[in-house]
DNA sequence: CGCCCCATTGAGACGGCTCAACTTGCGTGG
DNA sequence: CCACGCAAGTTGAGCCGTCTCAATGGGGCG
């Protein structure tokens, strides 16, 4: 495997299934797809082994060769300015596909780190290219997903540039919301993969500042924070602090 | 022109030329790409009749019909939250690429004004998709184009999450002195296409402090300003004040 | 048990925002 | 030609939200 820098293949076999039984497969994959076509993007998929906490997929300056979609678990991409500063730019969750950064100039534009034990499907990008060119839906596909990635990140810039502490952190609960009950998980109760340093660090904000936030949201009624374990106890107002500005 | 909801195609003639003869292939098209196949991708694209300051080219709704790349001149993208708070996303400089939102959901996922006198390529989507099924380099091409959009966008999440106004606003003034040198203008002295106001609104600033921080930045000698006329006298100096964090 | 990491909470400092006054350049109309 | 209004930009004074620094409280693990 010397494509895999970090060797996250699948060696024992035992996790193998088929694209066409994941039941992740209307987000990863375009909804109207033949079942045959399918089969060929199945046949270059190499799913992973468990990559467990901290352990990179890979890093700015690795060559690029696969996409990733996340199979289960979490993952985080960051990058590293050149005095060493991180900077967190996006949370992944199962069914959403990243490493679109990389293309560009056939080298790896961040860092890769699972938060906690996760799998993913590795997509080698010079054979799904090849069959872009041949299932003019895949290619459409690939253009909406990166199209998708734009919108999202232009929705952060909005967050960043206008939003106060609170405005921030509702609007990453929203979104996790949304993307966990994308996945038939309550949109109510959810789990949070990520430290609350992540959070900061992917808010522009200290860690102290977020978890006033939280305990504000909590103190009224807003929600209801237990560590990691959030629960939205008043959906209409949560949006409702979504906008608030700097 | 019903697919032209805001009518800018040229309905004169007399700026028609073509892709091969264009200054600016070389940063909108592959550099490897045959003439022949050049010819084929000219023929699909509208080049437009000139629009005015003011004047937008689409707007958030609309239908997505094609991406444009800009002739001359300059032009904005902004989002509008539901307050009707107005988020500038980015600027674009002749040779440059917009309108990749959109691909998503088939609707326009922004805002485009142009920001002076500028004309502008339209590239139907769905035609510039039937030649990528074509031209194995043209659709790899595209996808490099959006993958350095989210690159580009993942720094400016840098810049708004880490960095203090001075960092803010000289990361704006490097980042156009290089892409004007890119098309072999003076990287040294250059003339802002956006007004105080739309540089606040891009890094997250008041004009206010966009004001008092041009003014420091000319009192520390590191450029000289005179209203959108910026001459940068210290380079070294301007690439190191890039880093200032919060 | 003791250590370390993560999270929470408080007190004070500071950078950028708000509000306000003033300047400059430009187009319009008397 | 000047008077005027308007938009864009600059500068100052005071305020406020977030950061910094510091202390404390759990939870997991050797």
């Amino acid at each position: 495997m010397t494509t895999d820098p970090y060797n996250i293949a699948c060696t024992h076999g035992f996790i193998q299934s088929s694209c066409s039984d994941c039941n992740l497969k209307g987000l990863c994959l375009p909804i109207a797809m033949d079942l045959k076509d399918i089969d060929r993007v199945n046949d270059i998929i190499k799913r992973s082994r468990p990559i467990h906490a901290g352990e990179h997929i890979y890093r700015t300056g690795d060559g690029f060769t696969s996409i990733f979609a996340v199979r289960s678990g979490s993952i985080k991409t960051y990058l590293l300015d050149d005095d060493g500063v991180e900077q967190v730019t996006g949370f992944y969750l199962p069914g959403e596909i990243l490493g679109f950064d990389g293309i560009g100039n056939n080298t790896h534009g961040c860092n890769v780190v699972s938060m906690e034990t996760s799998t993913v499907c590795e997509i080698p990008f010079e054979r799904i290219e090849e069959l872009s060119l041949q299932i003019p839906v895949l290619q459409r596909h690939f253009f909406q997903l990166m199209s998708q990635q734009i919108e999202s990140d232009h929705q952060m810039m909005m967050t960043l540039s206008k939003k106060n502490a609170e405005g921030r952190v509702t609007t990453l609960l929203v979104s996790l919301s949304n993307r966990f009950s994308r996945r038939n998980l309550s949109a109510k109760s959810l789990r949070l993969p990520m430290s609350r340093m992540d959070i900061g660090n992917f808010l522009g904000l200290t860690i102290e500042t977020v978890s006033r936030t939280f305990s504000r949201l909590q103190k009224e009624g807003i929600i209801n924070v237990d560590g990691r374990e959030i629960h939205i106890n008043d959906n209409e107002k949560l949006h409702s602090v979504c906008h608030a500005s700097k």
